[in-house]
DNA sequence: TTGTAGGCGTTATCAT
DNA sequence: ATGATAACGCCTACAA
């Protein structure tokens, strides 16, 4: 026999107590009718053992396991990893468990980590990065998975997508150079082309075109700090220096920051300023003081999780909009934007 | 009836195949005998109807649910969301999967998440941070969750604890502060005594005092990087002021160098040699450019792993010693140490 | 209030 | 190779 028994369960519980199995379910189930004696028979038996409810025998009368997954990749990225503590924390409060699927590797795309998803029953799924296939998204409908996409394009039924302002926080960025008294203009981001970058991009560019303004753009590699570095490089090399850079993101904003500080000894503000995105703990280090807009990781959870709470919201997709405001720090020539 | 079914089971696959349930079982079980017919056939329907095997059926009669825990507190902190992501990815490669418990939350502590853990009969928890009352270890014995704790203290049966040479780090901190010339040594730390923090601000303490030196010693707050900060002022106001500082923690390293920078105009490491611990990501960026121990965070994975793999150690308790190699960079006067 | 019985989706055992 | 049958640990009618 494969396993012996590990863990000690409702009937060792109820031998104890001289009691049926039933009994002890009873106790352990919220509102079920158990006589005071019985109960405090059981609890005491259940001490002694050291028993705990198997959750996941539970789930499998119950259909409901508690249990959602986070799927994403580059989990230690400094908002990534934010939202991974905010998510879990509601989850928990809410009385559910996070198991964490990472997609770093190659061999495991958010299609395969959706499928693990659904092997372990997770009511729903939470994609952090990366897109599910559409052949996918119909084999988690099928399996009763809800899918909480954010920042990604695109919805399923049975899903939500939870979306930022990104293309008016580029705007907004524009317009505070502007403002501020910035002319030449460049845009700084990654090669990932997710949504939100794309948004972010976009609306930058769109707003410049409106106005007449040529903007001097670089995309490269991930969305890292690295990236940051090099993307500062190329765009300060130039003859014609770009005097105020948008980031697509805060990573790519750092390394921006330190490439024009340290490889070209130039000062923020005074000779370059700095927009970013996300608002990162670093973001608001001495070193960087960095004004950006600050991702609303606390709504977001709140809204994951309030939409996992509705059953009614099941089926049908939704999309949810959520705005990342502005945090004024000191990478803009001329204070905050008044 | 509470929850109709939700998601496609085994026997639906059996009927809609024409075979029996177990035929269903063995397809899906590496080794079973089952012929190339059933099995196409099986495959066929269950690609269809969309069918995933449910894990956690199988582990209630197998009693392997490949389910792991990761329990900890500051979950987004450079250093623990690094380790969060090797763990799930070698935990994912090793046929497992992590759930994630979140005990920043005061209301959950490590104990109550280790009780989570045993319900959804976890093989392992690996403990983070926090430490497990001796009480909770023997519950977690008795229902077969092995213990793997990251740098704490006293072990338990069923237990490896994975440690690192944090004592002998901070001899030869003080050691590369001597050789820079330094003379006037500080030690900053949080209040959190943790055994690491512990072992290494008496690592550093034991050894100046070896050598008959004085060392300005600080202790403030949470480890993080504002607390740095304020001990950064605290230790630099001092008509005295010291000329290095060893900081616990890189986080801690970070405020410390933007208070001596930007609190006091100091430049380093002509003015202040710092050296930290954890090589976190930002350690290594331009801004900081920190003299550092790296924390062997592949090699803690792999080594927890290795340990969940080897049956044999499920009882009786183990110790693993891993070395925090130096990382130098230019935060220490004079060089690279040579 | 309590116990008995059946079922949840699997896997393991035992015949066939 | 295949199918019936009995667990696994729990929940929930249903009957007592």
């Amino acid at each position: 026999m494969p396993g012996r028994k590990i863990s000690v369960s409702a009937k060792d519980v109820a031998a104890r107590a001289g009691v049926s199995r039933a009994a002890v379910s009873r106790t352990f189930t919220p509102g079920a009718s158990v006589s005071q004696e019985t109960r405090s028979k059981v609890l005491e038996a259940a001490e002694a053992l050291g028993y705990q409810v198997n959750h996941l025998a539970r789930g499998l009368t119950s259909q409901k396991t508690g249990i959602v997954a986070l799927i994403g990749a580059d989990l230690a990225t400094p908002y990534r990893s934010e939202l991974i503590r905010v998510l879990t924390e509601r989850l928990q409060a809410s009385g559910r468990v996070a198991i964490l699927i990472n997609t770093d590797r190659s061999d495991s795309t958010v299609d395969v980590a959706l499928q693990q998803a659904i092997r372990y029953r997770a009511e729903a799924a939470v994609v952090l990065s990366g897109m599910p296939e559409r052949s996918i998204s119909e084999l988690c409908h099928r399996n009763g998975l809800r899918l909480v996409l954010i920042n990604r394009d695109d919805a399923h039924t049975g899903s939500v997508q939870i979306r930022l302002n990104d293309a008016e926080a580029a705007r907004v960025a524009l317009d505070s150079f502007l403002r501020a008294g910035c002319r030449r203009l460049a845009l700084a981001s990654s090669q990932a082309g997710t949504p939100s970058l794309l948004d972010r991009e976009n609306g930058f560019l769109a707003e410049a075109e409106k106005r007449g303004l040529p903007v001097l753009c670089e995309r490269l590699g991930p969305t890292s700090y690295e990236s940051g570095l090099a993307l500062g490089e190329r765009l300060l090399v130039r003859a014609e220096r770009p005097d105020a850079v948008f980031c697509t993101t805060d990573l790519l904003a750092c390394g921006v920051m330190d490439a024009a500080r340290h490889r070209f000894a130039l000062s923020i503000p005074d000779d370059l300023s700095v927009i970013g995105f996300d608002d990162i703990e670093q973001a608001s280090w001495n070193a960087y003081e960095l004004t950006t807009f600050r991702q609303p990781v606390e709504e977001i959870g709140a809204a994951a999780v309030d939409w996992l709470s509705d059953r009614d919201a099941a089926d049908g997709s939704r999309i949810i909009h959520l705005t990342a405001p502005m945090s004024w720090r000191k990478s803009v020539r001329g204070g905050n934007g008044k």
